[in-house]
RNA sequence: GGUGCGGUAGCUCAGUUGGUAGAGCAAAGGACUGAAAAUCCUUGUGUCGCCGGUUCGAUUCCGGCCCACACCA
């Protein structure tokens, strides 16, 4: 009697299982209306993978869901965090994991969208447990390398951590001053902690990829920023340099203004582009920035693509995986 | 009409003391483990404005023409 109330137990335990539904493609394409046309059809809830749209302070130029798409469905990671508290790829798994352990407590499917590829990669295959670096040494490094270069920066390397100068991005000072700094904190090569393993997750992983024919896409682009500014995006980008201005803070302090759109108006506004050179620009970068985002994702061989407008085949996808 | 400056890669320009040319940006492809809308890598044949002349050889020198800009009339 008792064996086979626990094993009726074990068996319900081991066919419920939860789903993240990703909706990744490049920007522009479409994924927020996908996202919420498929949430609203499985009854659930959105979970963002968007390096951006988490910033308050950014609305406009990130494309941040309306209003009214926001409360068609309850979304997460959207306007949650300040440009002044910047986070990175590792906060944001841990983050959004949380965010999804809370939608399945009351569903069993979830929709995560975003084109931010190395987000998705860390909330589905998680990231490998990193030293914590104290960040006065984060900032030491920032400033010698702003003082003295790339050259010196690539002979820290060389000196400190030279199984990283043998493999690593020698040009890349973004990635030489991690590895310094990971040296620097440890006294071990960043390699040996980059062990690539995947993360087991409390969920399975649906992968949908949005792709239009290149001309489309830009098309769409071209289209958007246009609209962007009839928005008002360049208020938005004042309202910021008054932010900055009252903070004593230079915007090139700030990643999250390293953002298409944003920069590109900077510019304009310090007076080193005509309104129109900067649009033109911002339209150049995004193109630019979508031809990454796909370089990315084509190489995931777990997503099935789909035309954004087809959204029968991909219901009918989903529900073969989920059944 | 005159004078000056220029006409070289899709764009902005560099260069060749005469041996057919190279940067930045754009474009295309790629990478990506705590900055990722970031950061980085790879890829450059183009009647060197047109027509003549000089020369073994002209994009480079000379002459003429056309075009653009500036100034003078």
């Amino acid at each position: 009697m008792t064996d086979l109330k626990t094993s009726s137990v074990r068996m319900r335990k081991a066919v419920k299982k939860n789903f993240s539904i990703i909706v990744a493609g490049p920007t522009a394409v479409g994924k927020t209306a996908v996202a919420i046309q498929l949430a609203k059809w499985l009854g659930t809830e959105i979970v963002s993978a968007d390096s951006r749209q988490c910033y308050q302070e950014l609305s406009i130029g990130v494309a941040r869901p309306s209003q009214q798409e926001l409360h068609a469905v309850p979304h997460h990671f959207i306007a949650s965090h300040s440009i002044l508290h910047e986070l990175n790829a590792a906060e944001y798994a841990d983050y959004a994991l949380s965010c999804l352990r809370s939608v399945f407590q009351q569903h069993n499917t979830a929709v995560v969208v975003g084109g931010t590829g190395l987000y998705i990669r860390a909330l589905t295959e998680g990231l490998d447990a990193m030293p914590e670096v104290d960040p006065a040494i984060r900032t030491s490094i920032l400033r010698q390398y702003e003082a003295f270069g790339l050259e010196w920066l690539q002979q820290q390397v060389k000196e400190k951590d030279p199984l990283y100068y043998k493999t690593g991005e020698l040009q890349n000072p973004q990635r030489l001053m991690r590895a310094l700094e990971v040296v620097m904190a440890t006294g071990t090569s960043i390699r040996s902690f980059q062990r690539g393993v995947k993360a087991r997750q409390p969920f399975e992983s649906i992968k949908i990829g949005l792709e239009l024919p290149r001309p489309e896409l830009v098309a769409r682009i071209d289209a958007r920023v246009d609209q962007m500014m009839a928005e008002g995006l360049l208020d938005e980008v004042k309202q910021l340099a008054e932010l900055l201005q009252s903070q004593e803070l230079s915007r090139h302090a700030i990643t999250a203004l390293k953002t298409v759109g944003y920069a590109e108006l900077f510019e304009y506004l310090e007076g080193n582009d005509s309104l129109e050179q900067a649009v033109e620009k911002i339209k150049q970068h995004t193109r630019q920035y979508a031809k990454r985002q796909m370089t990315w994702f084509r190489k995931d061989a777990e997503i099935s693509w789909f035309h954004p407008g087809d959204l029968e085949g991909m219901t009918h996808y989903i529900g073969e995986k989920i059944k």
